[in-house]
DNA sequence: GAATAATAGTTGATTTTGTAACTAACAAGA
DNA sequence: TCTTGTTAGTTACAAAATCAACTATTATTC
């Protein structure tokens, strides 16, 4: 019995997907990154907070599956720019409030228009339908539902 | 007229795809991370070279859209492990010829298998047709076809 | 109410990636 | 042939991600 040979890397999922999670990043990248100077972990930061209010470090990193140290050093970063305040949670002293400035507020809503643009674009690609059906399945392979 | 507040971070294309990347490359990480202790660069590598026979890194770099560097350095590890042989190519001395030892081509086939067992587990979470169309979908998105 | 464990967040050391500059070899035109 | 340009691959340095250890605070247990 002879090993098969139909293996394509092309086809490999974790491949597949890597691949078109970089390349349609990198449109956007330049948005945020040559014109506002932020990295990626900064302006999911500056999203969830201009998306869901006021939220802690911790409940960011739970939305975004993003590592606690990195979620600290955005948060170091966007404070430092004013684009966020931090305050003490009074009833668990051990964590911050924290909350989009005027001026993060600003810089939010011109990115996610940016992002809205950008995810027009990416769909034109597509039907609506199938649009409806990859997000399913991303939602699905990314853990969440 | 006031915002329109439907935008949903977690719809966000390059936000879904990356984090589906990422969740679904986790269960094959820890084989060939924690088990073969290599990179995700040298996998890759190695399963060109594994896939398609002796090459070039240049070569490698275009089927796996990854940069010279990258490469150059899980060249450079593999063949260190003497997974593969370099050998300058007489035709044009500025490049070598990439060829898997047999060794690297024990390892090859064993993460292979790992690969071909993990796709499939993946795979059960969707029915046959939307496999096809998701990979359609990606490939696309990636800038493949 | 001490002592111990757990949690939120930060910091530092190490590893990995990204960027740019570099070497060596080939190619083309004068 | 000599100059100029291009290409394959490497290396050095800077930026970023990862991992472990740390501080401060809260929760738990005896």
């Amino acid at each position: 019995m002879t090993e098969k040979d139909d293996f394509d890397l092309r086809n490999f999922m974790p491949f597949l997907l890597n691949l078109a999670a970089e390349q349609s990043s990198l449109g956007f990248q330049r948005t945020y990154k040559n014109r506002y100077g932020m990295l990626r972990t900064e302006w999911r930061v500056l999203f969830h907070l201009g998306n869901y209010g006021e939220m802690t470090a911790k409940e960011i990193g739970e939305r975004a599956v993003m590592h606690k140290t990195k979620i600290s050093r955005a948060v170091a970063k966007l404070s430092q720019r004013r684009y966020l305040t931090r305050t003490r949670d009074e009833h668990d002293r051990r964590s911050e409030r924290l909350t989009l400035t005027p001026a993060g507020l600003v810089v939010y809503r011109e990115l996610r228009q940016e992002a809205e643009a950008y995810e027009t674009q990416l769909g034109k690609q597509f039907t609506a339908g199938e649009v409806v059906l990859l997000r399913m399945m991303l939602r699905r392979l990314a853990g969440l539902d």
